[in-house]
DNA sequence: CTGTTAGCGCGTTCAG
DNA sequence: CTGAACGCGCTAACAG
């Protein structure tokens, strides 16, 4: 059926033996054997088997990319970024180009697991997994003994947008590019009480993801540094303005009437991400009230789209694109670890039209 | 190192040949044997190579699946439903899952070509190509060239959202998931001309596009069809209000910009996309008109971001999700190919704020 | 510089 | 139902 090194060497003259070195480049041949023998591939229109190859040198060609959703933005970016590192693009600038394996997990650690099983059946040479941790503590600990294992094997495992691996400091490296969630957040909410807000509700993600806690974490902090820590009556107020949902657009639209109702005087809304802060926008719109007149609201990550909103969007800017790139250098090997393993990328306010001073209408 | 199959083996007492057996759970093994194979492979925490596996049985475990640009919402969401239907989701519902390749080209024929070949090399079991093609003569050739050696190797080709391949009809099957551009581009245009539009720029993507060209056909059929064709003066005007660009918001920026220049007296803008439109609708703004006061604007693709713009985008609507779990069940061999092999998306027009008559101030 | 020889780890005959 | 033997296509020693 399909051509194999041996036609070749046959079609040329040659043992297979010596195909495979003009193949591979790496090791002499003279000029002329050199010739026919790619003379002899181009013929046959001769393609190598990746498999038998990588069977064969113990090496492979796939680097895994798990991400929660590609259709999200926020991991579109990173996945993009990575990609270019990671594929043929990076070949072309001359270097062994691997093929990325880009894994859409929902957030399920369960199709997670499986996705790192199926990803070390193939011996992948590296495995990068993007955006926030399930932190329950069995799914912990499952992920934590397949990346040591795959790590063992030689695959370089990279972690982006989530926290560095706890535990035993034993063990191979694991590397972590991750973000200031806590930083950025602390520094919105620190925005919208200078602005002077009190009332302000907060639309937080998933429970049990680290992004989620990083970003609710902030949040209080900053209400606590103004005093409105939980053990106030007014911070105590601050904690039943919190309500979770998924990363998208219709949680925050519900997140958003659940907040009305359980405070009407809510002077600004926090969601945990942009397409969350969008929903709430448009059930504020849907409700009568006017942005940011009525209600301030802020969303976090700064996608492209969020400039273009209705108002624009006052958020937190995380260079996806920069960690996406860091993080596929470190899963190619072309770039050494930070010290300590763990690069952190810092996080930017960016203030937009969608926040305003809260209007004191009389009282 | 790893541990291998006859590791299995020799702890469970039994032959390599066995262990496979109850791996694959294709052929009769006893009770208790199989129990104690599985219990061997349980405690040595076993992994089956699957490259080995793939050169033994000439099976792969891959598709791959080329896109333009997977931070770019069009083909996250194509991809998002590729995943979805390709890959552990799809086994765990009980259909040999595989792993979804996902490949970023840029829009560059070589890098598409490049790809082809990697997943050639790894003796794909099928390939999705995705959104519009590059429509040059050389490279379409060498693309129909590689895609019906994989064709005839047994990989499934799947084509979304770009036309079929044409050429000889002979060779093996591919099967195409098109989208109606055309048809979408002329509703969109037919619904300007109604509210009384008659200056409209266009916004048209790069050339040499299928989706571009196809769009731009459309465009120009319904002002034929009310008279405004080429050969009439106000059609030849027409004509001039074309400029090309990229598929991004930059783009869109610019050559709103252009419009302006050689038409001040515009009263419509329609552009290649959604993201596009987002980028005419800055450069309105920031030259002082309104939309759709001043300008109307419309957009094609209907992504999700649309509905959330600044005013509410009038746009087409492919349905994307839907495409790519058709495409992806295409080429996992899990749904028969439609009549022809070529199934045909519509579109639908979507009209929100962005589009209104114009205002026939005096004159 | 080149050919010969072994495997890489697994699936699959073919006997038993 | 099970084991032994062969080969998938290629790379990597080892000789020459």
């Amino acid at each position: 059926m399909a051509v194999t090194l041996a036609d070749v060497a046959a079609r040329a003259g040659v043992s297979s033996a010596t195909v495979s070195r003009v193949l591979n480049g790496n090791y002499p041949v003279s000029g002329s054997t050199r010739e026919r023998v790619q003379r002899a591939v181009e013929e046959l229109d001769y393609v190598v088997n990746g498999q038998a190859r990588a069977l064969a040198a113990a090496t492979s060609d796939l680097v895994g990319v798990l991400v929660n959703d590609v259709a999200d933005p926020f991991f579109g970016i990173l996945a993009s970024a990575l990609q270019t590192e990671i594929g043929a693009g990076a070949a072309q600038r001359g270097g062994g180009g691997k093929l990325a394996v880009v894994c859409n997990t929902g957030g399920s650690p369960e199709a997670e697991l499986t996705y790192l099983t199926l990803l070390e059946r193939q011996r992948a040479a590296g495995v990068v997994l993007t955006g926030g941790a399930v932190e329950s503590e069995e799914h912990t600990a499952a992920v934590r003994a397949r990346l040591v294992r795959l790590a063992a094997s030689g695959t370089r495992i990279v972690l982006c947008g989530r926290p560095p691996l706890t535990g035993p400091d034993d063990g191979p490296p694991v590397t972590t590019v991750t973000f200031d969630n806590r930083g950025g957040a602390r520094r919105l909410t620190e925005h919208l009480l200078s602005l002077g807000h009190r009332r302000i509700g907060y639309v937080a993600g998933p429970v049990e993801r680290s992004t989620t806690r990083h970003r609710l974490e902030g949040h209080r902090e900053a209400l606590a540094a103004r005093g409105l820590g939980p053990d106030t009556p007014e911070g105590a107020g601050a904690l039943r303005l919190t309500v979770h949902g998924s990363y998208d657009r219709p949680s925050g639209y519900d997140a958003a009437l659940e907040l009305l109702r359980r405070e009407p005087r809510l002077t600004a809304i926090v969601a945990a991400n942009d397409s969350v802060a969008l929903g709430v926008c448009a059930a504020l719109r849907d409700r009568g009230l006017s942005i940011p007149d009525d209600v301030s609201v802020a969303g976090f990550d700064d996608l492209p789209f969020s400039a273009d909103a209705c108002p624009a969007l006052t958020t937190v800017r995380i260079p996806l694109a920069e960690a996406g790139t860091r993080a596929g250098r470190l899963a190619m090997g072309r770039q050494s670890p930070p010290p300590g393993g763990v690069a952190t990328i810092t996080t930017e306010l960016i203030v937009r039209a969608s926040t305003a001073p809260p209007v004191t209408s009389g009282s």
